[in-house]
DNA sequence: TTAGGCAATGATAGCGCTACCATTTTACCA
DNA sequence: TGGTAAAATGGTAGCGCTATCATTGCCTAA
């Protein structure tokens, strides 16, 4: 038996147009019927839409765009998404942008300049309706791309001062200032910072170093590790920062692997209640960070509040351009 | 002093007509230039680059999908991205994705089957190139939306009998099994299962039932919680399986709270090297399980890799499409 | 009756690019 | 020197939709 040719109504993917032929309307009509089926009679509709599941019609959203400028697409850059609190703001970002329609067009740039401009470059070829990033661009390049593209733009965990359109977040700057008060309120003598050397987490170190100045203290010392790197960074920066009494772990993963390695090394207090010999202080408010022992005592910040927010401002320009979200100091066993 | 009318040319987002304009050549060649500027020859590709960077042109990749019937973009459907394994595949992908030129469409489930065919059909309305999702489709429906599609879909994260087309994971069933006999081995007599019941889950649980039966032990319990739930849900199962002996967590961040919760009850064993009153073991190996006191027994997956191998089986159909990634028992002082 | 209004549908003309085939120019060799 | 191939460039048509402006019929009001 020989094989007919493939039918070409069912073989190749079908398009509004071929839905409109076995329902006996014009192509337009079938448009409508997807976007706006209340413009439609009822008895069309139907018609319409009885070809659409038999012929299993899916839209074609590429050919609608072009058509009508408008891509129901955002860009989101982040860092990156693995083991981190970005995943938080990019949930909660979706959470506000899927019920409408929109869809998340990803990116990670791993905090290297060259890796952004290329990604915030191809974000922008897809003409999404908005852009929310982590951070204000790193390079001068990226935010004259931006600029030109003439969209909302929100920058995120950070409050630059002057934001190419909106921005939602906290002051990094204050957080260090905050955890180093902190510690000379607790009669800490020679602080640390564990942390990235990207621009947050150094805005963070210039407050804290900042306000330990200012009550008197020695200079922290700083330790820089690598990002990709997660919790362990925390415990090989031990050996770094020998004589420190409180540190402040530019994150809860890298506050728990300094915790676990004190533990290990014998110099945390045995008796809950007591004052650690060693103070440290995280932040992102880790769940786990509530459930290690001790304790661990955070900046609290609310990564998917940012991303809800951020959403918010990127589909409606009229939107304040500037939210901070604020932070809280959590304090718990650890110091 | 009147204001001109905006000049055009700066004004709107530039087109490839106007750079070819500019350059005085003909569109296809400014097009050349951005694709394939090998072909050009250098004096032109100058020119048209000049024109390029003059006018700030971002190529429109909406218009060239439509022309090309190429869009370079994958979706990606997880059940959620925040504080999860599932991030690691994401992160795995991206990287194999990006330096392709391929982007990433993220869409979120959030275990729903109502929603997991929403997001797909927003996705395959995009027409993405292939489509990597974790897990099999939960609906009929939505099995029949990606094979009609006609492009490639990889199931991760477990190993269908029939997938639609690709699948990349470990036997989840095995994982079960694997685990009841370890505890079976270690002299455990009243087993407990906590995790959410989905489908991953619910083989993970059958295996491990099945491997208790099958050395004579009674039938463990199973504690079902929300997926939306993160640790606190390990402490909370805590209360539902006061007699177990050995407790299986379908991921390490129940281990974790589930042993945060034995410790204060005081139920875990002070010395360490002693075996723990109540075994328990993990999934996913998170790094905080190594970290964590006791260190958290787990089976081990290697997220970014099933990520990576998704990505490569995605595009070349070439490639074997099945792929067993396997998993490894991990014995540490949990139990 | 007749104008006016609205609901429902359709015809036409692109959106900004690329596939596909010319066409022109240059290079090279017998 | 002509002939052929390869390199460089261009013209035309169309991807699958939607914006915009008709057009048709029918209902209502004075």
């Amino acid at each position: 038996m020989e094989e007919g040719p493939p039918d070409p109504e069912r073989a190749a993917t079908p398009t509004l147009t071929a839905v409109a032929r076995m329902a006996g309307v014009s192509p337009i009509t079938v448009s409508r019927v997807v976007r706006r089926p209340d413009i439609v009679s009822a008895e069309t509709r139907q018609r319409v839409e009885d070809a659409i599941r038999k012929l299993g019609y899916v839209p074609n959203m590429v050919a609608g765009s072009l058509a009508s400028a408008r891509t129901k697409s955002v860009g989101v850059l982040v860092p990156t998404i693995a083991n981190s609190i970005f995943a938080d703001t990019v949930q909660g970002l979706s959470d506000v942008l899927e019920p409408q329609g929109y869809s998340v067009i990803l990116a990670q740039s791993g905090y290297d300049p060259l890796r952004e401009d290329r990604m915030l470059a191809a974000l922008l070829s897809r003409r999404p309706e908005a852009i929310i990033m982590v951070g204000a661009p790193l390079t001068a390049d990226g935010a004259e791309m931006l600029r030109r593209a003439r969209i909302p733009v929100v920058e995120t965990w950070e409050l630059p001062a002057a934001p190419i359109d909106a921005a939602v977040g906290f002051d990094n700057h204050d957080a260090g200032v905050v955890v180093a008060r902190h510690f000379a309120s607790a009669g800490r003598q020679r602080l640390a910072f564990v942390g990235g050397d990207d621009r947050r987490a150094t805005q963070r170190w210039h407050g804290f170093v900042e306000a330990a100045r200012q009550v008197g203290l020695e200079d922290p010392r700083r330790v820089v590790v690598e990002w990709q790197s997660g919790a362990g960074a925390g415990t090989a920066a031990l050996a770094e920062v020998p004589d420190a009494d409180a540190v402040f772990a530019a994150n809860d993963a890298y506050a728990i692997g300094l915790l676990s390695a004190l533990r290990r090394a014998g110099r945390l207090q045995a008796e809950p209640g007591a004052t650690p010999a060693i103070g440290v202080v995280g932040l992102g408010d880790l769940e786990m960070g509530r459930l290690f022992s001790p304790t661990v005592s955070t900046i609290r910040i609310d990564g998917a509040a940012i991303g809800r927010a951020a959403a918010e401002l990127a589909l409606d320009p009229a939107k304040p351009r500037r939210v901070d979200l604020g932070f809280e100091l959590i304090v718990r066993e650890s110091g």
